[in-house]
DNA sequence: GCGACAG
DNA sequence: ATCTTGTCGC
């Protein structure tokens, strides 16, 4: 059964509480070994829809050929409220992580791991959910600064709040505005970092979240069917 | 009180 | 997140 189906009936103040609680369970212990697959996950919807559309793709390393996806299509009656995007998310993304067969090493999300006010991010909270290494590739902070950074791909700094890491800004492509890279689950940063860069090709997101969401959208377009494929 | 605010 | 054409810069 689906633990998240409690979330369904939530409202912002218990999400919050939620949140606290499961803080405690935060693990940051480093990845064992080098990642054979990895897996990029994310969600698409029309604006005013409550419908999400979610993909979970795995990619071989250090090739990065798709080798199987999974996909599911499922209503939320969460809103999006900033600092609880894992209430609205979680649901379908649980969906589609128990009906892939093949598990990666490690799960990259849209979005913040410990990056987060109660550093309880959605790839921190599915993490801890699903009891697997997760870590967020966002295109935007949330919660956090950080000094200047080289325009070089490859250049990182970290990401503070108040004297605090809880993520890395990285340059994901030369001259391109960079992404915010945290853990989620069962990784250190110095993983976040050299698992992103292994996704990196010549685009400024990697390729595990450009792959996740193009199969999002062709779900939500009815250009792909709901179900689990593996190549 | 005011401004910020993942997707 | 999604809706969209052209356009600036490496």
């Amino acid at each position: 059964m689906n633990p998240l189906e409690y979330y369904k009936t939530i409202k912002p103040v218990e999400a919050k509480k939620v949140q606290q609680q499961l803080r405690q369970k935060i693990s940051l212990e480093p990845f064992d070994g080098d990642p054979e697959y990895v897996a990029g996950a994310d969600i698409s919807f029309n604006r005013g829809s409550d419908m999400m559309h979610a993909a979970i793709i795995v990619l071989r390393l250090p090739d990065l050929q798709p080798v199987a996806h999974s996909l599911v299509s499922e209503e939320t009656p969460f809103p999006y409220i900033p600092g609880l995007l894992a209430f609205r998310e979680l649901p379908v993304l649980w969906k589609a992580w128990q009906q892939l067969q093949l598990k990666p090493d490690v799960l990259i999300m849209d979005g913040h791991g410990l990056a987060h006010p109660r550093r309880m991010g959605i790839a921190t909270h599915f993490g801890i959910e699903i009891d697997w290494p997760t870590m967020g590739c966002a295109k935007n902070i949330l919660t956090g600064s950080h000094d200047e950074l080289a325009a070089k791909k490859g250049a990182s700094v970290a990401l503070m709040d108040g004297d605090e890491q809880v993520g890395l800004t990285l340059r994901s492509r030369t001259n391109v505005n960079p992404v915010y890279i945290s853990p989620g689950h069962k990784v250190s940063f110095d993983d976040t970092y050299k698992i992103a860069m292994k996704t990196l090709t010549k685009y400024k997101l990697p390729r595990t979240t450009r792959l996740a969401h193009k199969w999002a959208n062709r779900l939500r377009r009815g250009e792909a069917e709901e179900g689990y494929v593996e190549q």
